[in-house]
DNA sequence: TTGTGTGCAAAAGCTTTGCATGTTG
DNA sequence: CAACATGCAAAGCTTTTGCACACAA
């Protein structure tokens, strides 16, 4: 079972591999191995991240990198679709991978900070009939709802 | 013709003062003029800003503000719903009045930067029903869709 | 008068850049 | 071997904070 879980997740890494190296060569970038490193780093691990914790999290493994390698991947890498960068608060931008995930928004919790995901196909209606409206041809979109919990389990900080 | 658009906004500028002497008198804060003068600058312009583009519009009245103050109130004046804070590139808020101004959401052109906004109704119902799923209240939402515009006229930046 | 708010400048926090070195193609 | 990428640290930019003074209440 953890096994299967475990194969399914080396796989899309190998297929996020595939996307990234089209992409550098595509563009006539240079495969480096930190670029790859960082790539396998961010799709080993689940959920939202920065870059300071990217970067914490590799230099915690003895990685050789640097803050600006990480900012610069990560920027190749938002190029690609392989990650989606998100700015839930004012500063700091979150992350999170993208590729062999499906679509979805983010609630967040007013009190506690913690970010929910969601699903509503109502917003690809909103898509479709504003790119019409507008004249646009939209590439991608960022819905976040804000809110309190009403359970009282949350921890309201 | 003119003279009633004047009236128009001159009529809520008062009714946004009144709005946010409620809170002051509200939260025990004190009338400053600094809070005063910066809110009816907000509402005298209109469209989209930074922080730094009010303080420097301010500053080139020769109004004597710091930018604390200005941080300062724009936070105060979010808190009472009279101005909107968004997100829509990675690094410095932008901020636009909200009060006397319908409900709408933006469509950032990926080219030029340029931001349009749009209606479109099932964004509330999306809110609801996902309020009600997920058990929360929602406060508030931010919905941007990031695009080309097919227009030719379009600065391509 | 009493303490909050302000101006100013320095500090803080996230991100980018410059430079010398290392490595890919 | 030529150009691009990296590591490191310094710089850049937006936002926050500390301090002394000003001024609402």
């Amino acid at each position: 079972m953890t096994e299967k879980i475990m194969n399914q997740k080396e796989k899309i890494i190998e297929e996020a591999k595939t996307i990234f190296t089209a992409h550098i060569e595509k563009h006539a970038l240079r495969k480096t191995p930190e670029r790859f490193t960082i790539l396998e780093e961010i799709y080993q691990t689940d959920g939202h991240f920065d870059a300071e914790e990217l970067y914490v999290h590799m230099k915690n493994q003895n990685y050789r990198v640097s803050r600006a390698t990480v900012y610069n991947t990560l920027e190749l890498l938002v190029n690609c679709d392989l990650v989606t960068k998100h700015a839930f608060g004012k500063n700091m931008a979150q992350y999170e991978k993208s590729y062999g995930y499906k679509q979805h928004d983010h609630l967040i919790c007013l009190d506690c900070g913690k970010v929910l995901e969601f699903c509503d196909p109502r917003i690809q209606q909103i898509k479709s009939t504003m790119g019409d409206i507008m004249e646009f041809e939209i590439k991608h979109h960022s819905l976040n709802l804000y809110g309190q919990c009403k359970k009282k389990d949350c921890s309201n900080k």
